[in-house]
DNA sequence: TTGAAAGCGCTAACAG
DNA sequence: CTGTTAGCGCTTTCAA
């Protein structure tokens, strides 16, 4: 039991040939003789010769990996994401290693770590909630790491980065709430040292000022991503002395458990309250009143990410890279108080 | 740009020392002069090293690293286990390699040649659903790399193993849905290779049988686990002479998804339809009515299935495992024609 | 307490 | 066309 992996050396002996003979072989090189390279590639094939992709590695000072940080994997968005990841990646014969931080600075920069010293050839990563600050990433930079961010991105610090028209997106939604008649627009905010958060506030605010309504703070949830407080966040604008009459939440999720609150509450919706998600899942047709949306590309930033990435792994010498990808608004019965005609 | 990463060949020569005196230095051996020692350590921290894990693996021939095979990461629940599992490795220090299989057993195949050519010192694995033969897993056995399937587990393999008790679970399920006056209960199967859900349909049999109901192959649907042919299916439930009175689904999205049809096209959950889901998501208690489900705990299955494993690892002499999760039966007013009291 | 040398599995430059 | 040799970065005998 447990028997060594075949290596190049076994069968080099096996067949009285020199190991860089066999390597030759077996890497399919012309400058070796048909009938050698077939014993060689038969008897590797009787014996499940399998590389030892370590010893290669470590050869070739490369892994043929790309090291991915997501804040989670039960977050469908990033679960999306880390798909159209892993297609690029599969067509161009790398590896993906995924770590998620949990949502927290700390594992982040521990990944981070461990990451690098599984030598990968370069990272893609989206910032964790907490993460307020981006000096763990310098190190990567000067090393000539190719590091590409997305979604979650880390400005300043001259990487290449994928993300949203996340400012326009908002003000987009904002406004077609404002054009059904909501005044009292609430606004489900994330962390605001996130740029995409900022964004997302930045659209959320112009609109309203655009068209000459007041941005309260009190409409402001300052939610975090913090899912397990929807609840509390529903309850609080319902007990609002002036009810808001539409909520822009932070996701489809979130969203979701809002209308379920404000139904049981004897709202209706979108009359009383019109209810605007974000990403987009599939489950938004399934609701009622069918969920209004933004349609949040995943797959294609993943994807993105990863063609910039690998570029930058096979030419050391290209210039950071931003690519934005266009979201879209998808409007649904829950925001539609004025029939479409 | 892009220095070269700081070997430990490089502090030797920086310190005029040799190679093995700075390994026994970092490693923390006894047997050195703390002076030295102190130097040593004291540059590699100024030099921002950090040992190079590949040459480490290779010379210890582990990686220290567990290879996941999952169907897709976008499936909840399998997203879900993964968290369970990097908990779990996170705790012993271990790295988690994921890929998925897109349920295709070629994809499947592939991976597996990727990550033991990656050597990693373990394999954690849900088979997809396209996976009817064994054969591929048998050269991991003989070469005596601990393997532990979970959920999606394959058979007779004496592999060690993590699933439910579908059988059980489905048996109750059916039974709830007898006990609320249902007697045609139609029924989402998966591929009947599968050992999950060839067990769920088990279940589901037995408990018409115990009640005296006939088995009717008109009310099986197998779906596969195909998630986009979800309306063709309620279609054609809607469209029988004699339609049914309940529908035991495969999954929570599929449940909802079939709700929704169902109601758009005039019927009343439960009242002429009840709906069962399976997975218990979030969102069952969100959609209306309260979606009825089973609670299938994906974390601490995956975290099961590490545990085993990394026991597997570091006790190569240990017998294969079995371990059985209990799912639990929640009842919402999907399936409540009957009030409670 | 330290150094020299071997070796993990593989590839590549250089001879022959 | 094939073999010899060196070396990737590290640990670990064995000597000193």
């Amino acid at each position: 039991m447990d028997k060594k992996p075949v290596t190049i050396k076994d069968i080099a002996q096996m067949l009285g040939l020199s190991k860089s003979t066999v390597s030759r072989a077996l890497i399919g090189r012309s400058d070796i003789h048909p009938e050698t390279k077939n014993k060689v590639v038969e008897l590797a094939k009787q014996l499940k010769y399998e590389p030892n992709t370590l010893a290669l590695n470590l050869k070739q000072q490369k892994t043929n990996t790309i090291g991915v940080i997501i804040p989670e994997t039960i977050n469908r968005f990033f679960a999306r994401s880390v798909g159209g990841i892993q297609r690029v990646a599969d067509m161009a014969g790398m590896n993906v290693m995924i770590c998620q931080s949990n949502e927290s600075y700390l594992t982040e920069k521990n990944n981070l770590h461990s990451l690098l010293s599984s030598r990968v050839d370069g990272l893609l990563v989206a910032i964790s909630r907490e993460t307020d600050r981006t000096d763990h990433f310098r190190p990567i930079l000067e090393r000539g790491i190719p590091l590409v961010f997305f979604d979650r991105i880390c400005e300043n610090l001259g990487a290449s980065q994928v993300f949203t028209d996340n400012a326009e997106i908002s003000f987009q939604g904002t406004e077609h709430l404002i054009s059904q008649g909501c005044k009292r627009i609430a606004f489900m905010a994330g962390p605001q040292h996130l740029f995409t958060s900022r964004n997302r506030l930045q659209g959320y605010s112009d609109a309203l000022k655009k068209h000459n309504l007041p941005v309260q703070e009190s409409l402001i949830i300052h939610s975090q991503y913090r899912t397990n407080k929807v609840e509390e966040f529903a309850r609080y604008l319902i007990s609002m002395p002036q009810r808001p009459d539409a909520i822009f939440a932070i996701n489809d999720y979130a969203a979701i458990e809002m209308m379920h609150i404000f139904k049981k509450s004897g709202l209706r919706i979108p009359h009383d309250v019109a209810v605007l998600g974000f990403n987009n899942e599939n489950m938004c047709q399934f609701v009622e009143p069918a969920l209004s949306s933004i349609d949040h590309p995943a797959k294609d930033m993943g994807a993105a990410a990863a063609e910039i990435l690998i570029n930058h792994i096979r030419h050391q010498d290209l210039k950071p890279e931003q690519r934005i990808i266009k979201s879209k608004l998808v409007i649904r019965e829950s925001t539609l108080k004025i029939p479409a005609f």
